[in-house]
DNA sequence: TAATTAAAAGACTTTTTTGTCTTTTAATAA
DNA sequence: TTATTAAAAGACAAAAAAGTCTTTTAATTA
């Protein structure tokens, strides 16, 4: 569904909207130990988010990454698009250049709704939602 | 969604449905013209399919790829599990190893409908459905 | 201002996926 | 039974994705 460039991304802003709650920031080390990523990794793909504006950071002590409000607001969609492009959103299925609801390929009409469910979810689910569940420890980043 | 082989398997699929519904065969070469694809690449791709019982072959002379009545009821579940395994019907949409309704990742609960769907679909629509839609040219497996 | 800290940048490697080419095997037909 | 045809098999090559390492830049603190 994601490629683990964008899994990664999703779990690391989740973490650093949970570490960053009380406006401090996380360092990439303890990201990393946090969602269980290689370091370097995850250290490359936030920086991209970084440019793109989608996370916060800054250099130096007491330096590192965080999200403020507004940030906590971004929605999965934001992410996914940043990181994986919007193939999801509209790609075809069976990967076919031309694919319309005029020139349809065989799994077009089959995709619609799930496509659609999709893109709704991804619309509407907030990263600060994501991380008040962690929070509530009804759902889990990692193992223990 | 599913991987360029998995996307080429199901063409061929149902590609090699509509060509051999008279109980003729096609040959590979037909096959990469009809959907588009490098000839080598859905050559390898069928061949593990004969393998597996997903479609039949014959070589030498008026030999090539077919499919009988039993091959048309094939589900896409099928073709998708025999190519990119079942990740898609049961892995974790963040990409974690321990997920579970008992311990879910983050994005569990906002995935378990999208899932569902995308399984129901999987598994009801057959391959000889799809062909019959093509015939019917309310569909089209390349831009003519 | 100098030392320290932590992200930014970018070169590099490995692995996986995708795609190509050549040789072998098996079926048919002359 | 020999020539021909078409898939099977397997070795390679290229491209993309995933992952690693080193150097540079920019903050902070002493």
């Amino acid at each position: 569904m994601f490629s683990k460039t964008c899994e990664y991304a999703i779990r690391a802003m989740i973490f650093i909207a949970q570490q960053s709650k009380d406006g401090s920031r996380v360092g990439i080390k303890e990201i990393a130990k946090g969602i269980d990523s290689p370091e370097h990794f995850i250290a490359k793909i936030l920086q991209d988010l970084g440019r793109k504006g989608v996370v916060q950071s800054l250099k130096g002590p007491t330096g590192g990454f965080y999200l403020d409000n507004s940030g906590r607001k971004t929605t999965l969609a934001t992410i996914v698009k940043a990181v994986d492009g919007d193939d999801i959103f509209s790609g075809c299925g069976l990967g076919l250049k031309q694919c319309s609801d005029k020139h349809p390929c065989p799994l077009h009409h089959e995709f619609i709704n799930i496509r659609k469910d999709i893109t709704n979810m991804l619309n509407k689910t907030k990263v600060g939602d994501l991380q008040e569940q962690l929070d509530k420890k009804l759902t889990f980043l990692r193992r223990d």
